[in-house]
DNA sequence: CCACTTATGTAGCAATCGCTACAGATGTAG
DNA sequence: CTACATCTGTAGCGATTGCTACATAAGTGG
């Protein structure tokens, strides 16, 4: 029992699904429905398993949506770097929001952001959710931040600005378009919106 | 059986609780927990009662949210029409977010806002739900929208600006201070994000 | 071949969910 | 008083929840 047959997973019954694809789909029911609207039931329907499988994997429901929210976010930060690349801050946030409006109002996916409908609230025994969800949303404020600082070491940002206070405002609109894309907005009416929130880092 | 009578709901015997404070405590429940978070035990508890006085009262768990989302937004309301009354529209949106940093943040209620914590995403069954928390948020946005368009009209902002583009952009920095709040972000925190928010109407 | 380990499907567990039947209590109308 | 209407508390309904016991299948190691 060396370390090389104990990564390959060679023993026993293998495994007969997709893990990633599972992910996939039970990504789009938290999305569609929340944490605690979506049922095992469901979950297990969409990933094409049944419960054993699913505990085997991922342990409880909480684990299977933590194990979502890690790819949700990877995704989601692997596109984020490219968007940090822009020469300036002010670039960096307007090309970050269109995007983001265009992938909030992506029919592939359902509206809004996992991160902000998973589970803002929720009831007793599953109260680290909420704490989970935002756990991730800090991720992306963070990449912002820390880009923001460069901007101001590169003279980009004035020299009284505060990079910490920027990218809370940039995250609380990444949140907010969030919400108001999983009531339904418009692609072209979340881009109005960025275009206007883009004019905060103008003066 | 005349209509002054009927009005009186003198019939019968009468409601042993105070109808406003049972609600009151109903949308803190919802407010914390989420729709689908709170459990009707939880709801009958904080409000005193039994489960038939609270279906007797209110027909349903979702007709008790409704009732309690009308309370609240009917309270948020008349805070608004104070804040629509400052000069400037620059000076209305100062005013009401950094009003919302203070509110978000009392200790005497759950942090952060019913309408988006009370859920966004929820299971089948309640689909209406977050249509039901939308509606009550467009109420705010369009409150600040016309008070955009009487502020174009008197030249406050310029011929060329988009009220309702405006509108839905304080809307989603509304929301996003919202979430923000529920994940535990402290007064000052959301203060500066205010701040950043309203620099969009300074140029 | 025989152990051993892990995954799968069926079937169903205890607990909780939203909600209600029922009987008794408490008021007004006559 | 009686008749009627509404509210209240007890007690529990059927359905659904997240999760699991169990037997079997499918692979490796010897």
């Amino acid at each position: 029992m060396n370390l090389e047959r104990a990564l390959e997973r060679t023993l026993g019954r293998p495994r007969e699904f997709d893990i990633e694809k599972a992910l996939d789909e039970a990504m789009e029911i938290f999305w569609r429905h929340g944490y605690e609207g979506a049922t095992i039931a469901q979950l297990t329907g969409a990933m094409g398993i049944n419960p054993p499988s699913l505990y085997a994997a991922f342990g409880s429901k909480e684990g299977l949506l933590k194990a979502a929210l890690d790819r949700y976010t990877a995704k989601r930060n692997e596109c984020m770097r490219e968007i940090l690349a822009a020469p300036t801050a002010r670039e960096v946030v307007e090309r970050g929001l269109l995007k983001l409006a265009d992938m909030q109002t992506d029919p592939a996916n359902p509206p809004g952001c996992l991160l902000v409908a998973g589970g803002l609230a929720c009831g007793v025994g599953s109260e680290n959710i909420p704490f989970e969800l935002a756990a991730h949303r800090a991720q992306s404020e963070a990449l912002l931040r820390e880009r923001f600082i460069r901007a101001r070491e590169e003279g980009d940002l004035a020299e009284d600005s505060d990079p910490a206070a920027l990218a809370r405002y940039v995250s609380a609109v990444i949140a907010g378009i969030g919400v108001l894309a999983s009531a339904g907005a418009t692609r072209e009416e979340l881009r109005e919106v960025a275009m206007v929130a883009v004019k905060a880092f103008d003066e």
